[in-house]
DNA sequence: TTGAAATATGAATCAGTATTCATGTTTTAT
DNA sequence: ATAAAACATGAATACTGATTCATATTTCAA
C-alpha cells in the first residue's frame, strides 16, 4: 500500500506503535543504514510487508522519530523549568532534565543527532525552532535584569551545545550515576557566565 | 590488491593524495553512504579500481580522514593558542581559530561528526584524547590561579560543546562573515564563567 | 450474519554499489 | 636497455537490502 495514513482500527494503531518502537530500538542501536527494515519488523514481531502499510519508507519512520524526539524534549524541559524561581535556576533545572531524558531515551537522542546526515532539513528545523524559543526566554530574562545583557541567540546555541555534548559524554558513553555532579559543575560555569 | 600500504613512487604518492582529497570532498558533501567509490574516483579523475590500491575499503579512507582532521585541528588550535598571555585569552583564541578552521575545511568537520555513526571508536578516541589534553591545560591554569577552581574535565567537554555547536550553526549553516561577533559573545560568557 | 474495508504476510523483484580481478602501462633499479 | 615491481584500468562479480505485490486473514458497520 505504501501509505502512512493513520490506521483506522485499534489493531492498526497498536501495530503502528509496535513498529515505531522497534524502529527506535533498531535505528537507535545500529544506526540508520545498518538497521534494516527486516530488523525492524523482526523486532516488532510482524511481517516485513507490514512496515509499508504504516510507513512509506525508512526515511519516513526516521522523520517521525525525529519529530517525536523534538516534542518530547520540549515537553520534558518545559515541565522541568516551569517551577524555577528565576532564569538561572531554570537553566540548572533544564540541563538536569535534559540529561535525565537522555538516560531514559538514549536511542532517540542518537536518532536526532544522526538526522543531520539523513534528513538535514528536519534536523535543522528542530534545532532552529528550539533555539528560537530558547533565545526568546533568555532575552526576556535579560530584559528583566535576571541575566547580564548579551546576544541571546549566541547564548542559546552555546548552552544547547553544552547540553548536547555533556549528554553524549556523560550519559551515552559513560552511564555515570553522578549526573548531579556534572550538572553542578557545568551550571556553576554557566551561572557565573550569565549572572548579572 | 586491496592494501593500503604506503606508495613507493611519487606518482603513487600523488594519486593517493588525489583520492584522499576527492573522498574528503564527496563524503563531506554527500555523506558517507551517499558518496560512492565511483563518485570519489570520478572526482579524482582516476579509475574505480585504483581506489583499492591505496585504501582497503570505504571505511578505511573515512578513518584516515578522521585522523587527519584530528591532527589538523590540534595543530591549528595549538598554534593559535601559543601566544596567548593567559588561559582566558587562550580560550578566546582557540575558539576563534576553531571557527576559522571550520570555514576553511567544512567537509572535514562534517566527516568527524559523521564518524560517530560510521566508526564510533575513532570518533570517541578523537574527542576523548582531545578532551584529556584540554582538561590538563584547564587544570594547570586553575592551579596557577588563572581560573576559578572546578572540575576541569566537565569544563573541557562543555567548552568543546560550545565550539562544536557554534561551528555548526554559524559556519556550516550560516556562512556569517561575523565570526568575531559570535566569538566575542560566546567568550564573554565563558570568561565570566571561568574567571577567578 | 455478511461483505467491504482494513490489515497481514513473505516470497519475489529490482536496483545500487562495494569489491575483485585479469589485463595493460609506467616506473625504477641494475 | 631491460626485467621486475608498482601502479592503472574498468568490466564483471557478488551481495545486500529496500520496496512491491498477489494472496490471505481480520475487523467492523449495516
Amino acid at each position: 500500500m505504501s501509505t502512512n495514513a493513520y490506521p483506522r482500527t485499534s489493531r492498526g494503531v497498536a501495530r503502528r506503535e509496535q513498529i515505531l518502537r522497534a524502529a527506535e530500538a533498531m535505528i537507535g542501536a545500529q544506526g540508520f543504514s545498518a538497521a534494516s527494515i527486516a530488523d525492524i519488523t523482526r523486532h516488532a514481531k510482524t511481517a516485513l510487508g507490514t512496515f509499508y502499510i504504516y510507513f512509506s519508507s525508512k526515511e519516513d519512520v526516521f522523520r517521525e522519530l525525529v519529530l517525536e524526539m523534538g516534542q518530547l524534549t520540549r515537553a520534558v524541559i518545559t515541565q522541568a523549568v516551569a517551577g524555577a524561581p528565576n532564569r538561572l535556576e531554570a537553566e540548572r533545572a533544564g540541563l538536569k532534565a535534559f540529561l535525565r531524558f537522555v538516560v531514559e531515551r538514549p536511542s532517540l537522542y542518537r536518532i536526532v543527532e544522526e538526522a543531520r546526515f539523513i534528513d538535514a532539513e528536519a534536523y535543522k528545523a528542530y534545532f532552529t525552532s528550539f533555539a528560537k524559543a530558547y533565545a526568546a526566554q533568555l532575552n526576556d530574562a535579560a530584559a528583566a535584569g535576571e541575566l547580564r545583557p548579551g546576544d541571546a541567540e549566541v547564548r542559546a546555541w552555546a548552552l544547547m551545545g553544552i547540553a548536547k555534548t555533556l549528554g553524549e559524554r556523560y550519559v551515552l558513553w559513560d552511564d555515570t550515576s553522578d549526573i548531579d555532579h556534572v550538572v553542578d559543575e557545568a551550571f556553576s560555569m554557566i551561572r557565573d557566565g550569565l549572572a548579572p
